[in-house]
DNA sequence: TTAAAAATTGCAACATAGTTGCAATTTACT
DNA sequence: AGTAAATTGCAACTATGTTGCAATTTTTAA
């Protein structure tokens, strides 16, 4: 049992049991969010499938991960880095979706801009999503062409 | 068989069809975007699933509308007002997604802003979407809320 | 520390969104 | 009008996500 994350899941109320941690566990060693299909994958079938989405939409609920929409529609998840509550989600930054090895990042350091809405929108959320070729499939294209280019 | 809508067909070398025709008129009727589903249904059985789904990614492709995911990561869809073709489109303006009666709003008159991304991300498209409560959906909240003030 | 209450899990079954292959039909071309 | 090319409809399938309910685990509190 790993004592930062059950302290974490003590922090916002929620039981200490093994998929919480398990699933807070993998999400913590990641950099870029991790798909729901991606996350179930690795886990194999400890977690029942149930039990890792009704996980998932807990903890977004809570505040502990926040959840974006990729390419796909598919729901993918991080943690939180800033501190977060079943109030306000203080994750407003930028997110980049690679249209070609899908991964999305979390762009910490590019907030999102603040806008006026028209009269009577009430906004709540919002969600700035890049869709390109990240820096990995970048480089990786690069170095095929220069492959090329040497003749 | 609508003229403007044959043309519109014939601009972007794309067979007239039934089905085609139909989807435009109903996108051309409408003032936010529509989810797949809906059109599914408003369009009853007349159109197979699929020719609907083909139809819809191949407008998508040439240009003629563009595709916003809602917050559930269904597909929605909105006739491109601005020129837009199969090599870039200019509808980069913000979306409103109201979570009460799901409807997912143009607001052409927000650009989205220009930002720059890291080195070596190199972006294609972009999404801004907000989340929040409608105009319609707020009024009507406000005027249940008068009424029980009524007394 | 143990028993009851509350929360969480796993299973089965289902719902919805979207895709693929292929034969039949429709549209475009000349 | 006749052929080639594009599009459609059907059937079957995949993937993501949900619901109800009984069994298990965790928490609470005496």
């Amino acid at each position: 049992m790993d004592n930062e994350l059950a302290e974490l899941l003590g922090k916002y109320k929620l039981s200490k049991t093994e998929p919480r941690l398990k699933v807070l566990s993998i999400l913590r060693s990641r950099e870029s969010a991790i798909s729901q299909p991606e996350l179930e994958n690795l886990i194999g079938g400890e977690i029942d499938r149930v039990t890792l989405y009704r996980t998932l939409t807990k903890f977004d609920e809570k505040g502990i991960i926040h959840k974006v929409l990729d390419l796909n529609g598919t729901a993918n998840y991080a943690l939180c880095n800033s501190s977060c509550s079943e109030d306000t989600h203080n994750d407003e930054h930028v997110h980049f979706n690679c249209t070609t090895c899908l991964n999305m990042y979390c762009l910490e350091a590019l907030q999102i801009p603040h806008l006026v809405m028209p009269v009577n929108f009430v906004p709540h959320n919002v969600n700035f999503i890049v869709y390109g070729v990240c820096e990995k499939c970048t480089l990786k294209a690069n170095k095929y062409i220069e492959s090329k280019n040497k003749t």
